[in-house]
RNA sequence: GCCUCGGUGGCGGAAUUGGUAGACGCGUUGGACUCAAAAUCCAAUGUUCGCAAGAACGUGAGAGUUCAAGUCUCUCCCGAGGCACCA
């Protein structure tokens, strides 16, 4: 008999296909199409080993067995040759990286031809081959005009082994995950797309894909959408709090007269107080009181307050500081002009007296501000005195007529416009414009048109704890400056008060600061207005005043809100104040002079965020920090923000951080650890605050501090957070760490602690766990109703997220994890980008009649590691002309990552050699898209990731018909080694295919990778387990040689023979290889028992083995005088008459455990079954005698008898 | 920590979706052939008890639903893969 050789079987066929090119794509349009793609390989050095072909074998099943069926297959194969480990190659042997690709593609295909795997060869392409990449480059142009490609100069992950930036996807646990090295974060400019704009649709679109749910998920993970809310939180540089120190007077001591009064009042404020003991009171030196003042180092943020004696102390005391040297306020109470009279000398007055009294300009260098009060009725210190002191100083002068020497004749020893000269309350004045029409003016109810607005503004600013005052002026038809000045200067007017002016009433604000020289927060004009000749007209004394321009210098912020349907005085009024001001000016269309039937409604937003800007001392909105959260509905209880350490904010000068070294130490510390240090786990956050600024929560309005802290990425959101410790277990970390406070704002629900632990559990931890988490001593991150929460305390999570966003002013939006993609790398073997820089144009992408923009020879492959590829040297390849002026000009020297070619070679295999279209349209039609693709789950995320992105893109410019490119998925299973590990050069474990096909054959080893378990399970690699298929196919060798195959087939091997048929078409389609191929083995091993089967059912066997084997089914197929291929062959029908048992086996159970199986035929009937059932030997020694409480049948299958 | 799969003989793995657990292959043991070995063929092979007929137990552990659970439900343990300070 004849041997199976399968050298000499396997070499005559692939020749003999080769030669009647079997293997060839055919293109019938009247014949379905069906795509079949395997991931095409990196060609590395290596050559294949056996896990490579295991998904290759799998496709070329399915793409055989399709092809049986009649369908148009596509089965292509090529290279993902551009990459770093040819550059390596290449960089060790001084050859170009060409001649080490081209090499491994030949080693590559010669390994894959052994598999005789039906590629159709005519279609191969390669990434690095200049006819395929200049359809990269034209997509990228393409994205480039689209505006998708962008230059960024954001720090990007630099592996400083591979010496080149990395996009995110290319990392592992903050390693490269080519050489495992940790990244560094580095600042070069990078070519960056934004893939992020197509999230939402990639997120969207998996739901239409079949691929398996873990490949899916893998998508939804990285792409990482959330949805929550963008809050802003406005900043508030601390203002250097004020100090006061107190000097008192003479024979008296901090503890007695008002003195006590006033340091709890400061105590309240919050202000830093002092008020020593001074030297000897009953007779005091004047040194002695100075020197204590000295060591009480006062500031520029200090206020004295002097009393009698003290106040002189102040003055002398001020009189001899260094030029530059100033306090802010200095308030004198009853303080005496100490000029030498006939009652003080200066010896006995030890120094406070001197011959010439106070150098009041030498005080006043030291302070701009102070304040003198003295009382008409004094009987220590005449009232001359304060008058010659307010006068000398400039003083603020504030008289009394009882107070006497503020002892004992003051009212329970307190005097409250002292408080009200240090304690400055924050108020807003509101003057309202007034009618032309005189009549309407002389109406109430229509005196102020702009009433409405204004009152709708001042509930506003009420509804936040903001004092306002909207006083009704006198007559303001015919306004008189007196009247209105008189009727203004009731209010308290104080260096912190907004004054908001509308029409008329900005001219009068405008004068009275002009006259007045107040200092002022801030001044807003809504519609100015500023026409001199107007009081001739009107008879008043109004509106002809001089501007003067140093208001300036005392306002801090002054804001003009004009629009262009003013009326012309208004617009020219605007102009003039703006120039003169250099005022910011907001233009709102349509509002006319801001009348309210212009503005067709109350609300005036833009002029309430201006005012709530000044009130938190911030004249800039840059200077609030936006926040992304999943939890506005937690709002209330954030008690601390976070900005990731990079964060834009943190080098503004405006916030005036006063720790800065200490934050800038910590900028760098942060830098300098690698993302592994820093997403360590269970590491311990670290963090510094920032010193001097604050932020407002912006609905419960509290002062809470801000930190850097790396635990908030740059990268993700905003880079900021609002940090709620009670219920975000990060927060809680971080804020137990630094003591911040911890409140509690969501109510644990009962309901939801029993769906997670069942009721009894629930319901006994609940107490004590409630009680810790209102008092701050448990995280608690779950959902549940809002309690200190204002007006939203006792509403649901849900509604609260929306409804509390709104007020904070923020609003709902969507985040995403995926990153946009870092496109260049700063290395030789890749596509060079198509982009020129010119000095003149900019940057300009190449044009497309010159693609493909070959990549040039270069001396030296070294990276250079400093940002710059090795393309940068090439002086007369980057020195070009500007395409569009003609211009000198630089080419881009980065290259695209190895991702760019494989994001869309599938779609070239479909017109492989179009030399004018990616693909072309018709093609593309027909064949796209990629009906199962298979490939390893390595790529789950990056290149599904990159592919999906480039397809759409492509498809929105209409170079696809279909916006997702692989409709099915399959991921293979990795082959382990032996010994368990990995399959791998460094453990020696690797099994090469070729001595696999030389000692046991390609149909052999086809068969072993598909037998081996489940497709997509990973399995160790058994040497011994190939024996087993080898077996097989010397069975069906010797089947044929023994002449089985002249026989008959008996009827039972036609029903397995048909059963077989069946199952195989149904597994291939399934990819359970395994079981079609232990169905055939039960086949193999019944007709070796028969001994006989017919020709004709041998081929049927032979040819629905044949994907699996093709070599060896071919030769005997040939040898039972056939004379086709069989892959040219049908796929065999079964018929359904040999499906059909007609004598079955059925299983008897008696209280559910089987206790006998009778043979009966097929159709039996309940009853009949019941009665053999009863009548077994077996059954009844079980039932013996007892009851027959139920009787379950199921047809053809059992009967189950429970007694 | 979160998500997604899994856990079945000595090993790789089957099991029509609730209906005979262990198909098929490897290995092992015994036998045939042979002077012998290899190859091949035949038989056995989940565990325990038993000469046997047979019985009991048995799909990570424990509970539950059911006439019947590898399959469904709950709790827990272990393994693989993915994500991971993502607000």
């Amino acid at each position: 008999m004849e041997r199976y050789e399968h050298k000499k079987v396997e070499e005559k066929w692939r020749e003999r296909w080769a030669q009647a090119n079997v293997y060839r794509t055919t293109e019938d349009a009247d014949k379905e199409k069906f795509y079949i793609l395997d991931m095409f390989p990196y060609p590395s050095g290596e050559g294949l080993h056996v896990g490579h072909p295991k998904g290759y074998i799998a496709t070329d099943i399915i793409s055989r067995y399709k092809k049986m069926q009649g369908f148009n297959v596509l089965h292509p194969m090529g290279w993902d040759a551009f990459g770093l480990p040819a550059e390596q190659y290449a960089l060790k042997n001084k050859v170009h990286p060409r001649i080490g690709t081209d090499k491994n593609i030949a080693t590559f295909k010669k390994q894959l031809e052994k598999i005789s795997l039906n590629y159709d060869w005519e279609r191969e392409i390669s990434t690095t081959d200049p006819k395929f990449y200049k359809w990269t480059q034209w997509t990228f142009i393409q994205m480039y005009k689209k505006g998708l490609v962008f230059q960024s100069n954001e720090p990007i992950n630099w592996c400083p082994s591979c010496k080149t930036g990395l996009a995110n996807e290319d990392l592992e646990n903050g390693c490269c995950e080519r050489c495992d090295t940790p990244i560094e974060k580095k600042k070069i400019p990078q070519w960056v797309i934004k893939i992020t704009d197509y999230a939402d649709r990639m997120l969207a679109d998996i739901d239409k894909l079949d691929w398996q749910e873990s490949i899916k998920e893998s998508q939804r993970n990285w792409i990482g959408r959330s949805e929550g809310a963008e809050i802003d939180f406005n900043v508030k540089t601390s203002k250097q709090k004020t100090n006061v120190i107190l000097m008192h007077g003479k024979d008296t001591n901090p503890q007695e007269k008002w003195y006590p009064w006033l340091a709890e009042k400061m105590n309240v404020e919050g202000i830093s107080f002092e008020a020593p003991i001074l030297p000897n009171p009953s007779d005091p030196h004047i040194d002695e009181w100075l020197e204590e003042l000295d060591n009480l180092k006062p500031n520029e943020n200090t206020t004295l307050i002097g009393h009698s004696r003290g106040g002189i102390a102040i003055l002398r005391w001020l009189e001899k500081q260094s030029k530059d040297f100033k306090v802010k306020k200095v308030i004198l109470v009853a303080a005496n002009y100490a000029k030498i009279n006939e009652k003080h000398t200066e010896e006995g007055t030890h120094g406070f007296y001197t011959e010439v009294g106070y150098n009041f300009e030498e005080i006043k260098k030291h302070c701009d501000d102070f304040v003198v009060l003295h009382s008409r009725d004094d009987g220590w210190v005449p009232f001359e005195h304060g008058e010659i002191n307010a006068k000398g100083l400039d003083a603020k002068f504030l008289t009394f007529d009882d107070k006497g020497h503020f002892g004992s004749k003051l009212e329970k020893q307190e005097i409250p416009e002292l408080l009200g000269e240090i304690v400055q309350e924050q108020n807003v004045i509101l003057i309202h414009g007034c009618p032309s029409d005189e009549e309407k003016a002389k109406n109430p109810e229509t005196r102020t048109y702009n009433k409405q607005w204004l009152s709708w503004i001042k509930e506003k600013l009420e509804q936040k704890n903001i004092k306002v005052d909207f006083p009704l002026m006198p007559h303001p038809w015919k306004p008189s400056y007196d009247e209105y000045k008189k009727e203004f200067e009731k209010l308290d007017i104080n260096e912190n008060s907004i004054l908001i002016g509308t029409s008329c009433g900005t001219s009068f604000l405008l004068r009275w600061l002009g006259e007045t020289k107040q200092k002022v927060k801030s001044l807003i004009m809504v519609a100015p207005w500023h026409e001199p000749e107007l009081d001739k007209k009107h008879k008043t004394d109004f509106y002809n005043f001089n501007i003067d321009e140093e208001i300036n210098n005392r306002v801090e912020n002054i804001v003009i809100f004009t629009s262009d349907n003013d009326y012309e005085i208004g617009m020219k009024s605007a102009k003039l104040f703006e120039k003169k001001f250099d005022a910011k000016v907001v233009n709102i269309k349509g509002h006319g002079h801001y009348l309210e039937n212009q503005m067709g409604t109350v609300e005036f937003p833009e002029l309430l965020d201006n005012v709530l800007d000044s009130c938190v001392g911030v004249n800039d909105k840059s200077e609030s920090i936006k926040v992304f959260t999943t939890r506005p509905d937690t709002l209330y209880g954030a008690t601390y923000m976070v900005l990731a350490p990079e964060h834009e904010l943190i080098n503004n000068e405006k916030l005036k951080i006063k720790n800065w070294d200490e934050v800038v130490e910590y900028q760098k510390l942060a830098q300098a650890k690698t993302e592994i240090e820093r997403t360590a786990e269970g590491k311990e956050k670290t963090g510094v605050k920032l010193e001097g600024v604050m932020a407002i929560n912006p609905v419960s309005g509290e002062e809470i501090p801000i930190f850097i802290a790396d635990y908030v990425l740059a990268d993700y959101g905003t880079g900021a957070i609002m940090a709620v410790p009670a219920h975000d277990e990060r927060d809680f970390e971080f804020a137990q760490k630094y003591q911040i406070s911890i409140k509690c704002v969501i109510e644990p629900h009962l309901s939801v602690e029993i769906d997670e632990y069942g009721e009894d559990v629930a319901r006994e931890k609940m107490e004590t766990m409630r009680k810790q988490i209102l008092e701050g001593k448990l995280c608690y991150t779950k959902n549940g109703d809002l309690i200190n929460s204002d007006e939203f305390t006792g509403m649901n999570w849900i509604d609260a997220k929306e409804k509390i966003t709104q007020k904070a002013g923020g609003e709902m939006t969507t985040s995403y994890k995926l990153r946009d993609w870092v496109f260049s790398r700063q290395r030789y073997w890749g596509e060079p980008m198509p982009l020129i820089h010119c000095d003149k144009c900019g940057v300009v992408t190449v044009p497309e009649e010159e693609l493909p923009l070959i990549l040039p020879e270069v001396e030296s492959y070294e990276p250079t590691g400093t940002g710059e590829s090795p393309l940068a040297a090439i002086d007369e390849w980057v020195n070009t002309k500007c395409p569009e002026c003609g211009g000198p000009a630089k080419r881009e020297t980065n290259t695209m990552p190895q991702w760019a070619g494989s994001s869309w070679y599938y779609l070239r295999y479909i017109d492989p050699k179009n030399n004018k279209e990616l693909v072309d349209k018709t093609q593309e039609k027909y064949w796209s898209p990629v009906d199962f693709y298979v490939g390893g789950a390595e790529h789950a995320t990056r290149h599904l990731i990159y592919a999906r992105f480039w397809h759409k893109f492509l498809y929105d410019i209409g170079v696809v018909s279909y916006d997702e490119p692989f409709s099915k998925l399959q991921t293979v299973g990795l082959i382990m080694a032996e010994d368990g590990r990995k399959m791998s050069k460094r453990w020696g474990n690797v099994v090469n295919p070729d001595d696999v096909i030389d000692r046991f054959g390609s149909d052999t080893f086809r068969l072993y990778e598909m037998f081996m378990g489940p497709f997509d399970a990973s399995v160790a690699w058994s040497m011994d387990g190939l024996v087993g298929p080898r077996k097989f196919l010397e069975k069906i060798w010797k089947m044929y040689h023994l002449e089985f195959t002249n026989g008959e087939t008996s009827k039972e091997l036609q029903k397995t023979l048909h059963k077989t048929i069946k199952k195989v078409g149904e597994d291939i389609e399934e990819m359970k290889y395994n079981t079609a191929i232990s169905a055939m083995m039960v086949l193999v091993n019944q007709l070796e028992k028969e001994k006989s089967i017919s020709a004709d059912d041998f081929g049927k066997f032979l040819t629905i083995l044949s994907p699996f084997a093709p070599h060896m089914t071919q030769e005997l197929w040939n040898k039972i005088e056939n004379k086709t291929f069989l892959i040219e062959e049908k796929w065999p029908e079964y018929e359904n008459q040999y499906l059909i048992d007609d004598e079955i086996e059925l299983v008897v159970q008696v209280n559910g455990k089987v206790r006998d199986k009778i043979m009966v035929t097929a159709g039996l009937s309940e009853e009949d079954a019941k009665e053999k059932a009863l009548a077994s030997e077996k059954v009844k020694k079980h039932i013996d005698g007892k009851e027959i409480r139920k009787v379950i049948f199921v047809q053809g299958k059992l009967i189950s008898i429970v007694v």
